[in-house]
DNA sequence: GCAATAATCATCCATCTGTTTGATTAAGGC
DNA sequence: GCCTTAATCAAACAGATGGATGATTATTGC
């Protein structure tokens, strides 16, 4: 062993050896790419922390242990939601958007849909993401009362069909390459996929027009 | 205790009680339910086997353990998709008929969205889906130049949009409570879900008359 | 400088989990 | 009716995993 011990991290000048935040966001940050990854079952507290470059008793010190540090995670997903909620856009934008997050944070993303699919966790949406969904839907369903969309679409199954689609190089990562190629998950096939999102999502409206009135209400039993 | 032995299992006069093909079967039908709930890294061999009614150590005498099973539902799941695949209809019919795969076997669809998201197994996809998923693209890009899409769309996007939106009752199963209720899950509401996107596909169809011929390709980088 | 405190680490521990082992017994051929 | 074989089970095992304990040391207020 030429090197007895593993030089401790040296402090850049200025740089405290010793930073509660610092430590604290690295761990946030090492959380949301191995739950990310593998979801929270999948993921383990020692990955973690290699990853944080900490000691994995920090994890219980900081946030309680690995499910308070999930939590942790969701809280924070629930903030970036409502921002990208909050302003009231036109659909097309919305939905743009939501593609895009994937991009600013890919790993995010991932949680949000593990969590989603997760049958565990979150023991109820603070019902703050369903009221912004419902208002969304309340909005489409006056669009297409005022003509922009087919009649004969159910407004809730088109918003709830506009966001998987939006979801899609998160939720279908294989799929999408299997389609659109291996580039399928770089930052320039997102930003092509929104744009093309955006765009359906604007013929949606267009075809508002020549819908044929049809049965207005059929479908469903 | 008032009974010292839990009562053997008393086969069914005609019924044996060993038999290899029923234990497999069972052990199959379990784990499907518990992959598709947990996913791979979240569900338990034990729970597995209590599900089927079986000693654990039958799924290694049978499959090898936990991993060989996996793979087994995995294999499993490549013929029901290639059945889903091979008939070649219309794309309307084949997205309904994609939604509605989550109605006759929804822990199958679950699994495939686990498998789809994770990162760890499947080698690669044998190639055969890919080309089936190519062919499609293909498929839309002729009914394209047919006028049947709006030609400002990338036919490849538009594919994984539809699979995306096919697979919302089980990729966001959260989310489509949020959006259409609770009976979001129950049969059927993912009939109408189906319906509902294919009419979706049906006017996507239609407004290729109505496209504007705009930039035929601008987005992207 | 010094003491108090908070941050960090190395080690240990209980528990869980998938697999292995060895015994038991139903099924089927002779 | 035996005897071999394959199916099944109960118990034991080894490794991993999340969390706890106690010691160490940087930081900070004085």
């Amino acid at each position: 062993m030429t090197t007895g011990q593993p030089p401790r991290r040296r402090p850049n000048p200025g740089e405290r050896q010793r930073d509660p935040e610092r430590t604290r966001a690295r761990i946030l940050d090492a959380a949301k790419v191995e739950f990310g990854a593998k979801g929270f079952a999948g993921a383990r507290v020692s990955d973690i922390a290699d990853r944080a470059g900490v000691n994995k008793q920090l994890i219980s010190y900081y946030f309680g242990g690995k499910e308070g540090l999930y939590t942790e995670l969701n809280n924070q997903w629930q903030q970036v939601s409502a921002q990208l909620s909050s302003a009231d856009q036109p659909l097309d934008a919305l939905v743009a958007g939501y593609t895009l997050s994937a991009l600013h944070d890919r790993d995010m993303a991932r949680l949000m849909v593990w969590a989603n699919m997760s049958p565990t966790d979150a023991p109820a949406d603070t019902g703050q993401e369903r009221e912004f969904l419902q208002a969304q839907v309340e909005d489409l369903r006056r669009r297409q009362e005022a003509g922009e969309l087919p009649a004969d679409l159910d407004p809730a199954c088109v918003l709830l069909a506009l966001f998987a689609a939006a979801s899609a190089t998160v939720t279908l990562p294989r799929t999408a390459a299997a389609i659109c190629g291996a580039a399928a998950g770089s930052d320039d096939f997102v930003r092509h996929y929104a744009d093309q999102l955006a765009r359906l999502v604007r013929h949606l409206g267009n075809s508002g027009a020549d819908g044929r009135p049809g049965s207005q209400r059929d479908g469903q039993a």
